[in-house]
DNA sequence: AAAAAAT
């Protein structure tokens, strides 16, 4: 399906082309119709997918189409981190490129002149904002913020939302909004505590599953079964010898990424790291150089395992198993993207051979194991726990804990 | 069990 056959405004048509997208997703083809119908959504969508263009777009249709209020603010997207809000108020700023609908990015870590350019636009009306929950509420606090004419919330990498403690945030900042309004949420997984939330925010409404808790199949996933002291010379091999586009060596806490990084940068690779304890305005210039390829390799916390799209990351590997399945997921669906292929390491320690055992789970099938090179030593047996399988079936007897045994 | 997010 074309873009063209969705009868959205000409003036979008325009942005879209000069994005270059042509066909619709499948994401795209299912929801932006009942989008345009006034619907309400609940999508398990992973991004890659063309989440963002699938609500941007019957949005800035309507807004075009449809007479509004223009010294008010007509939509927002709330999402989880900054970098994404800033990722998808690119994505609009193009897509809009040739129509009049505004936009603005709201979030925090500023140099104190972006809250004053988030006030005034906020006071004076924008068509559009994508924020962060604290910035936002920050600014709802203050009393300026112009909702009366709202009609549009979009709530984006809602589990994750959860997950991070947003629940509270959420609900206070819904609780300034007109109520008489169409709200679309998007979310990889639909736990109970999602559907609750949804239950609460959203009118009747039409739900739309197009997420598989698996990674595409292109691609090409191993797992080697390491010491964890062999874990940096393995990652520094990898890096040195195998050819890539881009890479992203993903570490579970900021204390790996930041000690990685040293290792990595004394073995002369051009590297950054990214993490939240950074300042904002790096943050952003490590992300634009990453893009821009002035640099190749990124070690990143998992601040960037969802959400983020960039182009031409052909490898990943994870320093640290992910602690959660989905994480899993979400940082290998980095690589192959679109129509490319890629190649997602994971580097498994002895402490980890359970975590390893529960993704498997999820994913239905094992991670094929990788063998490691002979150079750098024996390494261990795969031999997790047996994994349990949620509430446990049959009455199994619960197990002591083992001894401990350090050699 | 850790990440991120308001100042």
């Amino acid at each position: 399906m074309k873009f063209t056959d969705l009868g959205l405004d000409e003036r979008l048509l325009e942005g879209i082309d000069a994005m270059g997208y042509e066909t619709a997703t499948p994401v795209q083809q299912q929801v932006i119709v009942p989008i345009l119908e006034g619907k309400d959504i609940i999508a398990s969508a992973q991004t890659g997918t063309g989440k963002t263009a699938a609500f941007l777009l019957p949005l800035i249709h309507q807004l075009l189409t449809h007479p509004h209020e223009t010294h008010d603010i007509n939509a927002m997207i709330i999402v989880p981190t900054r970098e994404l809000a800033i990722q998808i108020a690119e994505t609009m700023e193009g897509l809009s490129y040739f129509t009049s609908v505004s936009s603005i990015a709201v979030y925090g870590g500023g140099d104190g002149t972006s809250f004053a350019t988030e006030k005034k636009a906020l006071t004076q009306g924008v068509d559009v904002v994508i924020c962060t929950p604290g910035r936002m509420i920050a600014h709802l606090n203050m009393g300026y913020v112009k909702l009366k004419g709202l009609r549009y919330l979009v709530l984006d990498e809602a589990d994750r939302m959860l997950d991070m403690g947003f629940n509270d945030d959420i609900m206070k900042i819904i609780s300034f909004l007109p109520r008489d309004r169409q709200n679309l949420l998007f979310s990889a997984t639909m736990p109970p505590k999602m559907r609750e939330m949804a239950r609460k925010i959203l009118h009747e409404p039409v739900e739309i599953n197009i997420a598989v808790s698996k990674p595409p199949e292109k691609i090409i996933q191993k797992a080697f079964i390491v010491y964890d002291a062999q874990k940096v010379a393995i990652i520094k091999d990898i890096l040195s010898t195998k050819s890539f586009q881009r890479a992203i060596v993903f570490c579970s806490k900021k204390q790996n990424v930041k000690q990685l990084s040293q290792e990595l940068k004394r073995a002369k690779l051009s590297i950054e790291q990214i993490h939240s304890d950074l300042e904002q305005s790096q943050r952003e210039q490590v992300l634009q150089d990453y893009r821009n390829k002035k640099i190749k390799i990124l070690v990143a916390t998992d601040i960037l395992s969802r959400g983020i799209d960039i182009e031409d990351i052909d490898l990943v590997i994870n320093f640290d198993v992910p602690n959660d399945g989905e994480d899993y997921i979400h940082r290998i669906g980095r690589t192959a993207r679109a129509e490319s292929t890629g190649t997602a390491f994971t580097l498994v320690s002895e402490k980890e051979q359970n975590k390893l055992a529960q993704i498997e789970v999820l994913l239905g099938q094992p991670v094929p194991k990788g063998n490691v090179p002979e150079e750098f030593g024996p390494t261990p047996e795969y031999n997790p726990r047996k994994p349990r399988s949620g509430s446990g079936g049959g009455g199994g007897k619960k197990r002591f804990s083992r001894q401990r045994k350090q050699q």
